[in-house]
DNA sequence: ACCTGAACACCGTTCAAGT
DNA sequence: ACCTGAACACCGTTCAAGT
């Protein structure tokens, strides 16, 4: 049983399995996810370093299950930057009970370096200047994954206490969706203030 | 020992201090609580119904620290809002090690309630309708939370790799900051672009 | 009502042994 | 090199027993 001619594992199919489960379960266990791998838990220990590492490739495998090329950077920059902003969310969305996990640390990780790239250049061709282009990215970055977050939030709860002691907040939230098209309202609301925002933080 | 005539615990001294111990190692576990809390595991449980709950007492502290009055809602909406999203951020920030326990699974809880109510009324006076009220402050709250996750985030680094391969990525990390003051940075940004955009979805 | 201590099922990780 | 199975320290939770 032990070393089989062609290996079981490898981190590929580590990560994608990983994703399966925390979709699956809304969790990751290492148990778990061996048992989806039809290997011993120990097993795995030759290919990673451990759960952290596990957790890196799930983002890894997400990001390859997206591919490079789901936004147009040839767009005018404001099309580009959102088209980059949704499929980035939209990739978060295709796996709701990873979010928390995949969410919580994000993306320092090397392989997300080409495609910071290609949203610097967007920015700088834009007109951005140098010292704008990271806080602009990393504002953006923050609120899809605080959105992707949302996306497997508690639904916020209109009692009757609640109506009498807070009236405009039940009155809003008389006019508010409460399926999955309230993360979806909240998303694209923010997204056009964003946009908008960063238009009028262009030089000149 | 068992049974003492003043009880040790109470709910917000478990919330207290498990945000100490999230605060000090980073995470929390049930053992290391009971020990600062100077009793056994197994006491909690006369308080609570579990870690989950535990985790909700946190928000709660949090919550009741940083108390409601740190923004004052009579300011024109714009300063207020900018306010209420500065101090619910700051509330993150004086507690980085607990932010990934609880920025996940954001604020439903009743005790949020009389904060959305002044936000909502904020909005409605402001001017924005019904149905933009939830809209508005789930996104601007999606951004908060993501902002208060990049507090405690991993810096990006610039190889010799990603400086060849990367040629705008690295111009651009060569004009942002390395220490605190870049999530900073991306924070005003981001909400300095949102308030923009807000203001021009205003009606008429 | 509120705490302790023993117990349980489970988790992440290590390591010697096998091919 | 790559897997198994046993082992370890640790975790969250339950529950009978004590006041």
């Amino acid at each position: 049983m032990a070393r089989p001619r062609t290996p079981l594992l490898d981190r590929r199919r580590i990560g994608a399995g990983a994703l399966r489960i925390a979709d699956e379960q809304g969790a990751l266990s290492i148990p778990a996810l061996a048992r989806e791998l039809g290997v011993a838990p120990s097993a795995l220990y030759h290919h990673v370093s451990g759960r952290e590492e596990i957790i890196s490739l799930m983002r890894e495998e997400l990001a390859l299950e997206t591919g490079p090329d789901d936004w147009d950077p040839s767009r005018p920059w404001e099309q580009a930057l959102e088209a980059w902003a949704r499929s980035y969310r939209g990739a978060f969305a295709t796996h709701p009970g990873a979010v928390p996990l995949l969410a919580t640390a994000p993306l320092a990780e090397p392989f997300m370096h080409a495609m910071y790239e290609r949203v610097a250049e967007l920015l700088l061709t834009a007109g951005f200047g140098a010292g704008q282009v990271m806080p602009l990215i990393n504002a953006l970055e923050n609120f899809v994954l605080g959105s992707a977050l949302d996306l497997v939030a508690p639904p916020v709860m209109v009692s009757d206490v609640t109506r009498e002691a807070a009236p405009h907040l039940s009155a809003a939230l008389d006019d508010t969706p409460t399926d999955n098209r309230r993360a979806e309202l909240a998303f694209d609301t923010g997204l056009r203030a964003l946009l908008t925002g960063f238009r009028a933080l262009l030089p000149r």
